[in-house]
DNA sequence: CGCAACTTAGTTGTGCACAATTGAATTGTA
DNA sequence: TACAATTCAATTGTGCACAACTAAGTTGCG
C-alpha cells in the first residue's frame, strides 16, 4: 500500500516548516543566555540595535525597521523604559508620534553589546560567508511568503 | 575614522538572526490563513501532524518530537480538547503520564490537512530540492546553536 | 474653513515560549 | 519494605506576536 503523495507531502512538510521553527528558537535560546548579564530580551536587543544605529526615531519607524506593530512594540518599549534604557515622548512637530530615544544608561549599554555578536556567530558554527549566503535565502523566502501571504487574504 | 571591527559584526549580525526571526513569522503567518478553516494555529497543527503520524502518545514524547515542553504544550492540548479534537486521560499503566489521542473529529480533519502542505510548498516559491537543502542547514544551525547553549549555561 | 478620511499609538484579548515551582507518582536502593 | 531520588505534568508568571478595536490627532478635500 503506497503512501499517497500528498500524504507525503505532509511529512516533508512538517520537517521543513518545524525547522525553521526550531531554529529560531534555538537562536532565541542562546540569545537569551548572552544577553541576560545585560537585561536584555532578544526583541529588545533587535530594538537596542536599531536605536543605537539610527538614534531617535518615532515607534512607527522602528516598528518598520523590526517589522514589528505597535500591539508588540508598546509593551516592549515600556519594559525598556522601566528599565532605564529609553525614554519615550510624544512628537512635538506631530503629536500622533511617539518619539523613541535612549538614555545616557541605554547609549552606554552598547559597549557591553558589542561582544555579543561574534559569540553568536561562533555559537552557529558557520562561516561568514555561509551565513551571508543562508541569510539571503531566508529574506527570499521571507518575501516570498508574505506575498503569498497578501494574495491569500484576498 | 574607520567602523570598528565589532561594531560591524553588530549590524551583520542583527541581520543574520534577524532575518531567521523574519522568516518564522513570514511562514507563521502564510499558516495562519491556510489554517484558519481548520480552526489551529501553526502549533498546533504541529502537534495534530505528529498525532496524525504516530497515533496516541503521552505529552512527554509528543514534545520530544516537536522540542516543546509541557508548559508549552499543556494548555495547547486543553485548547484542541476543548475544539474537540483531542482527549487526554491520564495512562493507567504509568500515572505520572498523560496520554493524548485523536477524537473521532480530530481523526477525520486530517484529509482536509492534506492540501495545506502543497499550498505551503508553493508559498515559498522555492523547489523541493532547494527547500531540503535548506532545511539540512537549519537543522546542522539548531543542533550547533542547542550545542552553544548547553555550553554556555555551564 | 469644516468635516471626512486617514494615520498613529494604545488597549485588550488570545495564543505560544519558556523558566521556576509544585505535587504526585514511580523507581532504585539500602 | 521504606525512603530518597527521579520523572512527569500542571501551574504560575513573564514576555513576545498579532488581531481587533479605540482614541486622538492630522491631512486633504469640498
Amino acid at each position: 500500500m503506497p503512501t499517497p503523495a500528498e500524504a507525503e507531502f505532509l511529512r516533508l512538510d512538517r520537517q521543513i516548516c518545524f525547522s525553521l521553527h526550531a531554529a529560531s528558537r534555538a537562536f532565541n535560546g542562546v540569545y537569551r543566555v548572552l544577553l541576560k548579564d545585560l537585561g536584555l530580551t532578544y526583541p529588545q536587543y533587535l530594538v537596542m540595535l536599531v536605536l543605537w544605529e539610527h538614534g531617535e526615531l518615532p515607534v512607527k519607524t522602528l516598528g518598520e525597521h523590526l517589522r514589528l506593530d505597535s500591539g508588540t512594540l508598546s509593551p516592549l518599549l515600556k519594559r525598556l523604559e522601566a528599565a532605564g534604557y529609553v525614554q519615550r515622548e510624544r512628537s512635538a512637530a506631530d503629536e500622533r508620534s511617539v518619539l523613541v530615544r535612549l538614555t545616557e544608561t541605554g547609549t552606554e549599554l552598547r559597549s557591553r553589546a558589542l561582544r555579543v555578536p561574534r559569540r553568536i556567530a561562533g555559537a552557529t558554527g558557520f562561516e561568514l560567508e555561509e551565513l551571508r549566503e543562508l541569510r539571503a535565502r531566508l529574506d527570499r523566502l521571507t518575501a516570498a511568503l508574505d506575498e503569498a501571504a497578501r494574495h491569500l487574504e484576498e
